[in-house]
Order: C-alpha cells, then sequence, then structure tokens
DNA sequence: CATCAAATCACCCGAAAGAATGAGTGGGAT
DNA sequence: ATCCCACTCATTCTTTCGGGTGATTTGATG
C-alpha cells in the first residue's frame, strides 16, 4: 500500500510544517495569553478536516440501500469481467451523478472515472450511461 | 438537525477538556523543551482520530425503497406542470435513447426535443438526464 | 522472478448534452 | 376576436460524454 505510506508521509510532514508554523508563531506571540488555546485550536481544527478526509479516503466500502428483493448477480458480473471499481462507478452512475461528482466521491481524477466507465459500457454492450444503467438493473447488478 | 448540534457540542467539549489538560501539564514540563511539538503531535493525534470518526459517522446512507408495480401519479404531473409532450420524452428518456433518436421516434427537431427536456429537468428540479430519469421513478411518473 | 489484471491518470478529439434566448404557429378558452 | 399555452424550431455557447490510446503502479499468481 504505497498509497498509505504516502498518506503517513504527507501526514508527518503537514505535522512537521505545522510545527515550523507555530514555532516561527510563537516568538511573536507568546508573550499574549491566548497564544495556546489558540494553537490548540487551530491544530485542532485542522487536523479533523485532515481525520475526516483521511476517514472518507479508505472508507469506501459503503453501505448502500437497496429494495426489498434484489438478489446481485454474481454470475453476470464475472462472466462480463466487471471489476469492483467499475460495479462503484456504476452504482453512482445509476445516481445520476456525472463523471466529475463520481470522481470526488471515489476519490480519483475524472479520467479514471472515465477509464472506468468506458471499459463498463464495452462490458455492457452498451455506449451511454442511461443504457449502462438500464442494462445494469436488467442484469440484477444494481438494484 | 439535533445529532449534528450534539456533535458540535462535544467537538467544542473536548477541545475545552484538551485545553485544560494542556494547561496542567504546561505548569509541569513547560521547562523542558519538547513541549511544544508534543503538545501539537497529541492534539494532531487525537483530532485526525476525532475527524475520521466524525467523517464516517455522517457518511452513512439513507434509504430509498423502489416501487413493484406502478400507477401513474397525475397529481405530480399537474402540480409540476408537465405536459404530454414532455411526458413522452421523459418516457423515451427512461429507455436511454439519445436526443437525436427521440427527435426521430416523435418526428420533430433536435432543437425541440433538447427544449422538452430542458423544461422538463427545470419542472423536475434535476439538470441532467440520468437524474430527471431517476426522480420521475421515485414520482411515479414512469414506470 | 516473470507475468497478468486491476486501478490509476493523461491527452486528444469529436459528439452529445444542456443553458439561455428568441420566436413562430395553432387550438382552446373567454 | 383575443389571449394563453403547448408545441415547435433556431442559434449560440459551454460543459460533459465517450472513444481511442498509452503509461505507470501494485497485488496476486504461477
Amino acid at each position: 500500500m504505497v498509497i498509505v505510506k504516502r498518506t503517513i508521509f504527507l501526514y508527518g510532514l503537514a505535522l512537521a510544517i505545522l510545527v515550523i508554523i507555530m514555532r516561527m508563531i510563537e516568538y511573536r506571540f507568546l508573550v499574549r495569553d491566548l497564544t495556546l488555546e489558540f494553537y490548540i485550536g487551530l491544530v485542532a481544527m485542522f487536523f479533523t478536516g485532515l481525520g475526516v478526509w483521511v476517514g472518507l479516503r479508505f472508507t469506501r466500502k459503503k453501505v448502500v440501500i437497496i429494495n426489498p428483493e434484489f438478489r446481485f448477480n454474481e454470475k453476470e458480473q464475472t462472466e462480463r469481467g466487471i471489476s469492483k471499481r467499475e460495479l462503484e462507478v456504476l452504482e453512482l452512475m445509476a445516481k445520476g451523478m456525472a463523471n466529475q461528482e463520481i470522481a470526488d466521491q471515489l476519490f480519483v481524477s475524472l479520467n479514471t472515472v472515465k477509464t472506468h466507465s468506458s471499459n463498463l459500457f464495452s462490458k455492457l454492450e452498451v455506449n451511454r450511461r442511461t443504457q449502462a444503467v438500464q442494462k445494469a438493473k436488467k442484469l440484477n447488478l444494481i438494484p
């Protein structure tokens, strides 16, 4: 998981930078009394945001809700060679999301989403997202 | 959103407690040199965790139910002022047809179809055909 | 170790979709 | 007769899609 390593690295880097900034601010404002709370508040806010991002970034397993009688057709998926990622894209596509929105949701680039959807279309033998959603529903790949 | 308020409250509380703890530690260890980095590291870790938790907490799904048998919702149609022609376009749209195909099917021009779909989108409060189809199904305007 | 599939991202380009605006026509209602 | 409205179509412009191609990285598999 190089991406994990990279994230940890970035995390450490952010921490280091923050410490430096704090140090710089410290020498100028330590005389005042609000410093500690102020620092902590800043750090807390920043890392809360970071935490949210990290949390979402590595939590792609989501609980999607379904209509009562839906049985996922694993056979179709394997026979057509549809990957999990492609399925994820398909699901978001079925929600009416644009490629860019899907990209944001999955934390990947627009181009990646395009690649996935393109492969998906050929595997589903369609050439439009609306048709893909339709066919996927018919094949019980999505609820 | 009472749950959001509570979370904000807890957030503030955590912040306050942290400040207090920091203060307490401060008076005992400020003499040493590791303090600032140490503090920041602690705060950062804590709030990163909190951020992850918050991020996950509010990213869980909502339930959508799909309807087995179809009863056309006339009320929605009239309330939203959707015309018959717009409905026709909507139905063909739901079949995954492109605007040009719809135009050919209805013996009108491409521009006309675009106009209809545009009006349809605003009446359905969406801005993409996929979303329109979705919403129309939810509103029982199409099966 | 070599190989393969999955996932990621990039670049190009043409086609389709959508937003905004304006406008002409015909059928009902008043 | 006049007014309203659905329907029709056009033009312009911007954004999004989708096809095609190629590249890198990583995990798994043999």
